[in-house]
DNA sequence: ATGAAAGCGCTAACAC
DNA sequence: GTGTTAGCGCTTTCAT
């Protein structure tokens, strides 16, 4: 690969006049920068991004972290973070955790390694956010947590509010009447844990006996539909059955709608399901899924925003950004048959 | 940031000598490792990799370049990609071209000056494939294609047999007796394109006069199912029905099912629906999709196998590798009513 | 308007 | 077993 002292070569010019065309940054003769563009087409030169960054301390690279690009959201989150990163001349280092504690660190450790420029963490484990790991991290380097729990976190952060979104959907149902509903949640994460405390709150407030907590196990991917469906089929075949479902997510909730159909129990006619993270899952089933959506894009958005404020204002003080949920109505609740 | 300078004065050594106990490659006397790896704990001391990389010529950096990371299979391949290569020591660089040629371009030039290793281009535009923009890419720098037409392209590729694949499925539809057969396909692209092919030749070797070609759009999200649904609803109310109908991806096959279940029409009983991809969606749409898997998991680990081969054993010889599909049968073809 | 030279943080000859 | 030094490709003073 031709280097700025080959271009210099071919031009007749010093390396630092190249540069001057390269970045633009200072007069040249108009004839000179003729003749070194000429060198550069020629010669198919590209600047050398690493050695730049090395004087300017800066690489121009975001470090994104995600527990898991499968997850049917993540890519929506990611998505937004390199469209508006993208336009301020960054690119991203995608990195995968696997939701691996060890491995979350070791990625982050690499990033810095590479000099980014900052780092978004999306959805850490809350082990290592439980260590602090993260908390001088932050100060070392422009960080964004995205959608952690803050509990114990000093930085900056967005997330969305899980508990207000949990509890729009439980009210959703209760104002349909629901009186037994059902909540399927899957192995600890701080976003089932969430959903369980304000499921017994509902259910104390209102005063309702009925209560069903399943689990449907550990993943995020399609195996989680089929647990759930099993689960859901034994617990529907059950003396006293909800009227409503609440999933912590959309493929609990379509587990739930499959056991449902096989059953013979119509949706939402005999039962109401209630899902979370509004994916495209959703928009799939028959009826589609009355669900809670995130915000994912906007969530993406905000946190690169930050960041990139962040890293080109510095840090004038933590920022913690709630952003909104949204109740999504489709076609999976009715009121309570009594 | 601490560098190497600062470990080597706390130290009380020569940054040679520091250098070697972090590349471990030069024996180094045990009490002076201890000593430099206090230095480097208190210091809190990370290598720079792009320092390193600017001598090494390596920065172990593998860019991977996607028309959309929101499409239902690309994050399959791109986590493959990324578990492979991260074992071997290696990162990625994820960039999204929204489908957009010119975008792709800028960003392949990019890739080349941040110093990538390799590039993995996945699902590349026809036409800066056409224009044969990648052939000098790839003798510069280890390339590897996915699932791009391979059609003028000099380098190494991996891609699936869309054409045995499609056979496949119109084999199937054949042998359930189905002759009216109907292709719902999206706006121009290569993949679109052979499906239509064969389904041509497919009616034209069995003699079937029954031809309904749709176009439901351009688009790969959601908004694809919304759109296939009203196109397909039109078809199905006027006279002569299909008795199957071959979606080019998953997303269409939904909406088809859709609109059946909204029309009255029983999948898969009155009418059979075979989707394609085998995304997600099959498994959560009632009764389940029958639909061509095309193995991405697969496809990633190959592409990175094969990239890391290109890297670290350089060329030998240009690389074709065809992985086979699987028709995945579930629920949603039967045999066709007479 | 242009060039010479220093130096970013690191590795790799080469000495001792 | 350890240190000195050159230099990777570039930007940036400081001269001219």
């Amino acid at each position: 690969m031709a280097n700025i002292n080959d271009v210099a070569k071919e031009a007749g010019v010093s390396i630092t006049t190249v540069s001057r065309v390269l970045n633009n940054n200072y007069p040249v003769k108009e004839e000179t920068r003729i003749k070194i563009e000429k060198a550069i087409e020629k010669l198919n030169y590209k600047p050398n991004t690493m050695a730049r960054s090395l004087i300017t301390k800066k690489s121009s690279m975001i470090g994104v972290i995600v527990p898991g690009i499968t997850n049917l959201f993540f890519p929506t989150i990611v998505e937004a973070i390199e469209e508006f990163v993208n336009k301020k001349g960054y690119s991203i280092a995608l990195s995968n955790t696997e939701g691996d504690p060890k491995k979350e660190l070791k990625l982050v450790e690499e990033l810095i390694g590479r000099q980014v420029d900052g780092i978004i963490l999306i959805d850490p484990t809350m082990e290592n956010l439980h260590k602090r790991c993260y908390n001088e991290l932050s100060k070392s380097i422009p960080t964004i947590i995205v959608n952690g729990s803050p509990e114990g976190y000093k930085g900056s952060f967005v997330c969305y509010d899980e508990e207000v979104g949990t509890q729009e959907a439980f009210d959703y149902l209760l104002e349909l009447g629901h009186e037994k509903i059902a909540l399927i949640r899957g192995h600890k994460s701080f976003s089932y844990d969430i959903k369980e405390k304000i499921y017994k709150n509902v259910l104390k407030n209102n005063k309702l006996s009925y209560e069903k907590i399943i689990d449907a196990g550990k993943g995020n991917s399609s195996e989680v539909i089929e647990r759930t469906q099993i689960v859901v089929e034994q617990l529907l075949q059950k003396e006293e059955r909800p009227t409503a479902i609440f999933a912590c997510n959309d493929l609990m909730a379509v587990g739930a709608l499959n056991a449902c159909i096989d059953l013979g129990i119509k949706v939402p006619k005999d039962i109401s399901i209630i899902g979370f993270d509004n994916t495209i899952l959703a928009e799939v089933t028959h009826p589609k899924l009355t669900s809670v959506d995130l915000n994912m894009k906007e969530i993406g958005y905000r946190a690169a925003l930050e960041l990139l404020e962040l890293i080109e204002e510095g840090e004038k003080s933590r920022k913690k950004l709630i952003l909104d949920t949204k109740l999504v109505i489709r076609g999976s609740c009715a009121p309570a048959i009594k």
